[in-house]
DNA sequence: GATACGTGGCT
DNA sequence: TAGCCAAGTAT
C-alpha cells in the first residue's frame, strides 16, 4: 500500500482551511457542538450558528440547565432538528454521568445520545488528540477512489474504520492530522461532483486516476423529494413554533396553510413521537 | 441493511 | 430547473 500519510500531512499543513474548531484552545464542548451541527449540514452554514450557540451555552452544564425548547429554537434552520434535541440530551448526560466534562473515551462518547461512530471518534481525536480512525463521508470517498479505484464509496461498514486505521502513522499527533487531512481533501479537492485532481497531493497514488476515472456510482438511491413532503410539513410546523413568542401556538394556527389536513396531522403526530413538540389542550409547544 | 430525517446552495 | 449534495444517527 502506498504511503498516503506523508503527502496528506504535508498538504494539510499548508492548505487546511482556517475553521473555528481548528483554533488553538477550542474546547472539547465546542468540538462536540460543531460535530453535531456538521452532521449533514455544510460547513459554511454551521459557522455562525456555532458561535452563537457557544456564546449562549459555553458548557454542557449550561445547556443542560436550559429547556430542550431553547435548544430546538436556537437550532434555527440548521436542519434535522432532532439533532438539537439529541445535543441537549447529551448535555444532560454529560452533566449527570461525567461531572459536566465531555468524556474522552470512545466507549463513553458512543453512549451519549446522538453520537455514533463518526462523532465519537472525531471528539476523541480532534478535541483530545487520541489515536483512532475517524471516517466520515469525505474520507470514505477519498479511500474508495485512492485505494479501490471507484468513483463513489459503497455502503458504510466497520471495514471503513479498519481501512483508515491502516493508514494512520504511529505518532498520535500525526495520526490526528491524517484523519483531518483525509476529510479536508474530500471536502475541497476530492469532491463528489467535480474533483480537482490537478490539486491533489495523492494523485500519483490514486487507483481511480490510474483506471481513468471509471464511473462506478451505480445503485445510488435518489434523495426523496422534499417539496410537498411530510418532512417539509414538519419543518413548517417547527419553524412557526420557533418564531412564536413563548414557543407555543394553538394547533389550529399552526401551519394552517398546509392544504393537506391529513398531512398536517401526520406531521404533528410524528413530531410529538420524536419529542420535538408537545401537544395538550389544543396547544402545540416546543418541549419544556 | 434500508429508511426517515431539514434546509439551502450549486449546476 | 430538477436533481444533486452536505463532517450521520437511530430505528
Amino acid at each position: 500500500m502506498p504511503d498516503l500519510a506523508a503527502p496528506l500531512i504535508a498538504w494539510f499543513r499548508s492548505n487546511a482551511r482556517d475553521l473555528p474548531w481548528r483554533a488553538p484552545g477550542f474546547s472539547a464542548w465546542g468540538t462536540l457542538v460543531s460535530e453535531f451541527m456538521l452532521q449533514q449540514t455544510p460547513v459554511n452554514r454551521v459557522i455562525p450558528h456555532l458561535a452563537a450557540w457557544l456564546e449562549r451555552w459555553p458548557t454542557p452544564t449550561a445547556l443542560a440547565g436550559d429547556a430542550p425548547a431553547a435548544a430546538v429554537a436556537q437550532w434555527a434552520n440548521l436542519g434535522y432538528p432532532r439533532r438539537a434535541l439529541w445535543l441537549h440530551r447529551a448535555a444532560v448526560e454529560i452533566r449527570d454521568r461525567h461531572e459536566g466534562i465531555v468524556p474522552r473515551r470512545v466507549e463513553d462518547l458512543l453512549a451519549l445520545t446522538g453520537i455514533g461512530d463518526y462523532t465519537a471518534r472525531a471528539v476523541a481525536v480532534f478535541a483530545y488528540g487520541d489515536r483512532h480512525p475517524v471516517v466520515d463521508t469525505n474520507t470514505r470517498r477519498v479511500l474508495a477512489r485512492a485505494l479501490e479505484g471507484r468513483s463513489q464509496p459503497g455502503a458504510p461498514s466497520k471495514g471503513d474504520l479498519a481501512t483508515m486505521a491502516a493508514l494512520l502513522p504511529e505518532d498520535q499527533a500525526e495520526a490526528a492530522i491524517v484523519n483531518a487531512a483525509a476529510m479536508e481533501l474530500g471536502a475541497v479537492v476530492c469532491t463528489a461532483r467535480a474533483p480537482r485532481c490537478e490539486a491533489c497531493p495523492i494523485a500519483h497514488a490514486c487507483a481511480w486516476r490510474a483506471a481513468s476515472y471509471p464511473d462506478t456510482g451505480d445503485g445510488r438511491r435518489r434523495q426523496a423529494r422534499y417539496e410537498g413532503s411530510d418532512r417539509q410539513a414538519r419543518g413548517a410546523i417547527l419553524r412557526a413554533l420557533r418564531h412564536a413568542p413563548t414557543h407555543e401556538l394553538p394547533e389550529e394556527a399552526v401551519a394552517s396553510d398546509l392544504a393537506d389536513r391529513a398531512q398536517r396531522d401526520r406531521a404533528i403526530d410524528s413530531l410529538v413521537a420524536d419529542g420535538l413538540i408537545e401537544a395538550s389542550g389544543g396547544t402545540l409547544r416546543l418541549p419544556r
